[in-house]
DNA sequence: ATCCTACAATGGACTTAGTCCAAGTCAAGT
DNA sequence: ACTTGACTTGGACTAAGTCCATTGTAGGAT
């Protein structure tokens, strides 16, 4: 059923109720969750379920890599379990809607050595901003 | 003195000491700076200055377009006076040192119209994310 | 099948970053 | 110098997230 499940579990994941629900909310694509609204869905299907263990959750598969953390505003982080296809983002500035984007070009190849002031270049995220297609006719 | 001043005064802004200060602080490259760490250098010429005063005046120097809100990870955001020259950011994950980079190419022209999902994209953030020479040094 | 125990979940207090607002102050035009 | 509306103040408030002592439980051992 689910990849990501299936993928914690090939990593030693105990598998409990509480993690089974988090990773079930997080799936599909163009998904973009943040912790709150992942709790409140999680609490439909398992009403006893914690905040801080959806928050503990998130984060175990965000260092797992199973999941990236979006912070497109500085409001809510957002959660992408798209983590297997490196893509970047384009936000809606009037709603906050993301949309998975996979531009063309690297940007790391665009950054020359001499503009790198001796750090150890290890990713890059690019972030396209603008206004969505209901909030343009919406006015 | 400060060319940020200048253009603040030239769009009708009434000047007082407590925005004369602010951005005074906010002054020169590679100057990224939290809300509180120009709240904590403002006091220190004009005591009396408030929070909510600077909070005010950094919203609406941004609202001008004089500053950049820079929000790099999802601690408090930063503010970039370096506003007229476009530029993106590389970030130490480590002690979240900011630097500016001007990589080569156009991360705009490589976002073709068919991954546009019909927005109108007006802008786009690139952030280089890496290890600085300080942190690599001291392990 | 039951027992153990290390790992996981809970919930409430706490922290950080930021917003809001009513009242007081002051820059700048007349 | 007066007036007025824009600006500042400080404290209460909110949102998002972290921390931690306690309680519960998955899954291997017996």
């Amino acid at each position: 059923m689910s990849d990501l499940l299936d993928r914690l579990r090939g990593r030693g994941w105990r598998m409990t109720a509480q993690r089974r629900v988090v990773a079930e909310v997080l799936d599909g694509d163009h998904v973009h969750l943040t912790a709150d609204e992942v709790h409140a869905r999680a609490v439909a299907k398992l009403p006893e379920i914690s905040r801080a263990t959806v928050y503990n959750t998130l984060g175990e598969m965000v260092t797992l890599g199973e999941v990236i953390e979006v912070s497109t505003d500085r409001r809510a982080k957002r959660y992408d379990p798209n983590a297997h296809r490196p893509h970047h983002h384009l936000v809606c500035a009037n709603c906050g809607t993301i949309r998975d984007v996979h531009p063309a070009g690297d940007p790391m190849a665009d950054l020359p050595s001499d503009e790198r002031f001796g750090f150890t270049v290890s990713g890059v995220e690019v972030t396209y901003r603008g206004i969505c297609p209901n909030c343009a006719a919406t006015g």
